[in-house]
DNA sequence: CCGATTAGCTTGACAATGTAAAATCACGCC
DNA sequence: GGCGTGATTTTACATTGTCAAGCTAATCGG
């Protein structure tokens, strides 16, 4: 689940591979999901490789500059990250807050064009879908 | 800047018109922009209307729910709000942080939909475009 | 006009999240 | 083996958001 192809994606990246970036990145692969930095600490910590939570910060920046991991945009609140290849958007269900991933019709970034005119240079653009969950959607109104 | 419309809605809304809601809803409209809580706080308190920050909070949630104002969705972090009629994206500088406003192209919600077979029922999608901004493409890769 | 009820405001404390600075450790190189 | 750089750890701190309880003030019924 955890290739040794993260330790030359770490190098080409110019980073070294070592025990806690390598941790964090197969714990992410073998979750999936997206995971919040102070989540990934606890879950290491229960697996037996325990963290300081700075370290998991910093590991966390340094992967998501070398293109391994993505920062999950669902709002405002903790930051997410997960262990993503492809480019894709993100459902957040208004009721429970679950967060699904939405492929990206096209695949590539940037997927959306920004009106021109405005003379931005759009290196990406995400998107946050909000609703209702299939689950959710079934019950009733209750709070 | 702050007509007695803003009074109606609120009453409409099934919400009293108070001072503290007057005061950060027509302070959002005069400042215009996209700011945080605790950005709020501080500049209403040098306008001479001090108000706790629970009391920011309260307001600001109040007239989200109803619809006087909006989260501006800016990547994680502090939530942002705004005092927005019609629904728009935004755009963050990678370089400068700089929150621009990007028309929406549908002008209604949802203005994009999510593949269908999911079985999600979508509200709203908000887009973050990101890149570089006007002024930041100007200047050299300096730090 | 007076009291009861309710919405809203305020206060204080607290938990979670993120950031900064400095010390220690480990690897690679000479 | 000694040095220098990168990485980790520790410590401390600032910011952001939330919870709970009490108080104020506006509204409604008498």
């Amino acid at each position: 689940m955890h290739p040794p192809a993260a330790e030359s994606r770490l190098h080409e990246a110019g980073l070294r591979a070592t025990r806690p970036r390598l941790a964090v990145y197969a714990h992410l692969r073998e979750a999936g999901g997206h995971h919040s930095v102070d989540d990934i600490a606890r879950r290491l910590a229960k697996a037996g490789e325990p963290l300081p939570r700075q370290t998991v910060y910093n590991v966390v920046a340094d992967l998501t500059a070398a293109g391994l991991l993505m920062c999950a945009d669902a709002g405002p609140g903790r930051a997410l990250y997960e262990a993503a290849e492809e480019w894709h958007h993100h459902f957040v269900c208004r009721r429970c807050a679950t967060i699904i991933d939405v492929p990206c019709t096209r695949g590539r970034k940037p997927c959306l064009d920004a009106p021109a005119g405005l003379g931005l240079q759009i290196d990406e653009a995400q998107v946050i879908f909000r609703g209702l969950c299939p689950a959710c959607r079934g019950e009733p109104d209750a709070a």
